[in-house]
DNA sequence: CCAAAAGTGTTTAGAGTACACCCATGC
DNA sequence: GCATGGGTGTACTCTAAACACTTTTGG
């Protein structure tokens, strides 16, 4: 199949190739109100590691492509369709999977949990916060770390911090956002004139009525719509391996 | 060995997992004196896109990491040991290969051209100029054209550029390691400030002697050497699929 | 001396930051 | 009125860019 010279020497044993999928929502907190990133995990339910969460994941299918192996992995844990999905990295190191030679290609995705999808939860599938998502199955604490990190490097830069979001949100909302993920609080002025410039947002002539404050105006996003990606790059960081 | 719930339903047959590697070197243009960027090909000795050139690859060993794979794999075909290596994309679209479904773990690497591996070339084994890599086997072309982006988005936030150089460079050097990845001409005065008040480069005593002109001083690189990376993220993106 | 690259200085424009201040709403 | 977040103005710092200028070498 490929052009180096041996071909056929080192592929007695196969590896095995797997799809798995670091998916993330944004739920706020109902006492202090702020955003908080949320993931669901899986309960494995064999060995090894039977009982522990790890992330939802599975073969890849004959005829589907990496991503939408990740898709549909996606909507089978969640019921959910992801407004983002990027493929994160290709975990391969020999010391994953105790038995057999694994190697898995690992995807992220942003949802915006409606109710329908949060409410999906089981005996066997559960969202749990970022940051209390720990002790997890084979590497997946590692994985879930660099999905977090690669998050935080893509909504500096890119437009990702939207997919979060619906169709109308405030900038107090997209604000919630960057300070999830980034883990710091942002100065709500310069935030704002940041954002109002940004040519992949613009104002509607709505507001947001309801609150016990001033209403504030509603945005729209109108840059491209990236579940299948094609956005600009400008490197991954290999992953603790 | 997943977690979801179907685990044998889709993998009737199994898909091929292969490894590749985009190797960069510059090179000087002898009559300009630019450098300009290579990368070695090899010739497809079979069926597909037989005669055709396409990146060196070949399958991965039972008892190998993905990142050893791709060093082996450069080690192989040019006989250099990369100074900058870092895995690129997954690449499993369904219409890669024409008979059986094959995923490739791709890779990038950096390698200073010393007199050895810019003369192994053979009937097989062939450097090009990127920019006329072109009409390669497979997606080969696509997948090119994404590492040079890559390399490209790097270069202005990491520090791979002093992979490309020896342990001793001028500036005028360095300089024209960012004008052949950036495709623009930089001014000196104003490089020459960014890159001296950078923390991982130093001066030497030392000046280059030998040129028609004021003798340049000798500059090192005293960051991470990262062979096995492991630097901070930003993102990759998704290459045209 | 002359050409050419090495290296320095100065000016300007823009982006990010800090922070004082006004506006509109619910209570 | 008053508390609170929405929203505006302004001053300051830091960096990149543009570019004039001096220095040091080989020929």
């Amino acid at each position: 199949m490929y052009s180096s010279a041996n071909v056929s020497e080192r592929q007695a044993q196969a590896p095995a190739l797997a799809i798995s999928t670091v998916i993330f929502a944004l739920r706020s907190d109902p006492t202090s109100g702020r955003s908080e990133i949320w993931l669901p995990l899986v309960r494995r339910i064999r060995q090894p590691h039977l009982g522990k969460w790890a992330l939802p994941g599975g073969p890849l299918g004959g005829s589907e492509s990496l991503q939408d192996a990740a898709a549909r992995n996606l909507r089978e844990t969640t019921d959910l369709e992801p407004t983002y999905l990027e493929q994160l990295y290709a975990f391969g190191g020999l010391d994953r999977a105790a038995a057999q030679r694994l190697v898995s290609i690992v995807y992220w995705a942003l949802v915006r949990p409606d109710q329908a999808g949060l409410a999906r939860e089981s005996e066997n599938v559960r969202w749990f916060r970022a940051s209390e998502a720990a002790g997890l199955a084979f590497d997946h604490d590692e994985i879930v770390a660099y999905a977090l990190e690669r998050l935080r490097g893509k909504i500096e830069y890119g437009s990702v911090a939207y997919h979060f979001l619906g169709d109308r949100f405030t900038l107090a909302q997209l604000r919630g956002v960057y300070e999830a993920v980034l883990g710091r609080s942002l100065d709500p002025a310069n935030f704002r004139r940041q954002f109002r410039s940004a040519k992949d947002i613009s104002a509607t002539d709505e507001v947001l009525q309801g609150g016990r404050n001033r209403p504030p105006r509603l945005y729209r996003y109108t840059g491209p719509v990236a579940t299948a990606p094609l956005p600009r790059p400008a490197e991954p960081a290999p992953p603790p391996s």
